[in-house]
DNA sequence: GTTCCTGCAAAAGTTTTGCAAAAAT
DNA sequence: ATTTTTGCAAAACTTTTGCAGGAAC
């Protein structure tokens, strides 16, 4: 079951975000598709901020500005490809847009920071029951826990 | 049914403050009174940001800086009076704490701004199942919806 | 050829911090 | 009297923007 929107085209993956954003007077640009490689990437982190995107980036030895990085994350958020998370940081983070039906959520360790990932249907029923009762479109949402995990419980909380 | 920790007390809301101040070593000062009636008014603005704050306060007269505000909502995130809110802006908004089990969450309009409340028992479930599961503590959650409300969806949506 | 995009540096906006004076305990 | 808190100004940090050169269409 796949649940992002990129995943299911990676054959062709610069194809298909030429596509995408051809369709809407955008261009494939080397710096667009580096950065969304770096999110399809398995078994890397799945939550991206801005300068960590240009840090690994950089380290591959892409050249890559940081504002850059902060157009293009924009111009992919419009087009449905990242949504932006607020964790408990100070900045935003961003990850593989997922349909909504199989949308995840977080749990996140206020004390080490950790961040888990689950799903749930009853969010995604409560989101529909929400905006129907009150005439709005849906377009996305946000669940996150905070709590502390089972290794920091241990130890003093400040 | 009361929804927050500070209304209980309200009659002797000073004092009800200074004790929860001074038991962790902090001090009743007349800026973080201010700051919490302001969160206390009835009727008033649910979610506030230091700059609304510092704005408000000084509208009422009140001499107080920016970066007091600042210092003492972090005092009072960390004493459990207030909860840290992340909508769809730039900065962070405040509000009174709630206990857990009366938690409302936020459906947002992404293109007016309007916020609206809204409880659910179900996202409380889920937040303990959660927890539960994975031998987390659960000390909040936070469930935002994005929409379009009724009014913008005339509109044009850029 | 035209329009969009990038990189750079500068700017903007929010939040934090160092320090001396003032206030609370 | 001691310790915390405040206000101010400066700094730190994330994010945005103007502009000229370069790349994509």
């Amino acid at each position: 079951m796949e649940t992002n929107l990129f995943r299911e085209h990676e054959r062709n993956s610069a194809d298909f975000l030429k596509e995408i954003l051809n369709k809407e007077g955008f261009r494939l640009t080397s710096q667009r598709q580096k950065i969304l490689e770096l999110f399809n990437a398995e078994g890397g982190e799945h939550h991206l901020c801005a300068e960590e995107i240009h840090q690994k980036l950089a380290e591959q030895g892409e050249k890559i500005s940081v504002s850059t990085v902060y157009r293009a994350l924009h111009v992919m958020v419009n087009l449905g490809l990242l949504q932006e998370l607020e964790l408990a940081e100070e900045r935003k983070y961003y990850e593989l847009r997922s349909p909504v039906l199989h949308q995840h959520h977080h749990l996140v360790c206020v004390h080490c920071g950790e961040v888990n990932e689950f799903e749930d249907a009853i969010i995604t029923q409560v989101s529909g029951h929400e905006t129907q009762e009150r005439g709005f479109s849906l377009l996305n949402s946000q669940f996150t826990v905070y709590g502390i995990c089972p290794r920091c419980q241990g130890r003093y909380i400040n």
